[in-house]
DNA sequence: TAGGCCATCTGGTCCT
DNA sequence: AGGACCAGATGGCCTA
């Protein structure tokens, strides 16, 4: 979705600078301290579109739009709306971590990065990421395969490597090609 | 206009 | 108790 751009509540005490133009983000950086963002071309919505957790409710809410008790139920009412607040407010940090998080994803996967290309989406972004990682091993295996094989081949021919070109170095890059030892696998979760 | 994608709110569950 | 994580609901924007 690219034209959807909201923006978060700053609350009270904190700068309110302008967001600042981030290109390729869909989401604002507000809520981790790194400042807000809108599209190139795009207004920010008027404030009172703004989710404003440490502000102000929400109207059309539950919590906004249940009905007043007592004092004591009032108070505890704007506690428990506070802690929702802060609920509200922590839960888009924490989306808004994640999609900074597919966004480094998809600064590392191989598509077309390209302003006049839609941005992949969050499923694409994984699936292109996993065939991305599949295809590398594949293609760490044949490696494997063809430095074993050159190691043999020359071995027997008696091949003198060429200026610049280590022979004996292959058996240590064969050994550089292996998997990872990551270790024995860790036993199963003991029955709770 | 329907469908896709997204941000946000919300309540539940689990963990520390 | 508070925080992290998750999934459902809701509503907005965009494109075919």
């Amino acid at each position: 979705m690219e034209g959807r751009r909201t923006w978060d509540g700053v609350p009270l005490g904190e700068s309110h600078s302008p967001p600042q133009s981030v290109p390729g983000r869909r989401t604002p950086l507000g809520a981790v301290g790194l400042g807000g963002f809108y599209m190139q071309g795009h207004q920010p919505p008027p404030q009172h579109c703004y989710p404003t957790d440490e502000n102000q409710p929400e109207p059309g809410t539950s919590y906004a739009q249940r009905p007043l008790g007592d004092g004591k139920s009032k108070q505890k009412m704007r506690q428990g709306k506070n802690v929702r607040l802060n609920i509200n407010a922590r839960e888009r940090r924490r989306m808004h971590d994640l999609n900074d998080a597919l966004d480094e994803l998809r600064s590392v996967i191989p598509y077309a990065h390209s302003p006049s290309v839609r941005k992949l989406s969050k499923i694409a972004t994984l699936l292109l990421a996993k065939n991305y990682i599949l295809m590398q091993a594949s293609a760490l295996e044949e490696l494997r395969r063809l430095v074993a094989y050159l190691q043999g081949t020359a071995t027997a021919a008696g091949i003198v490597a060429p200026p610049g070109f280590d022979l004996a170095g292959l058996p240590a890059t064969a050994k550089l090609l292996q998997p990872p030892n990551l270790g024995p696998p860790a036993p199963p979760d003991p029955p709770s």
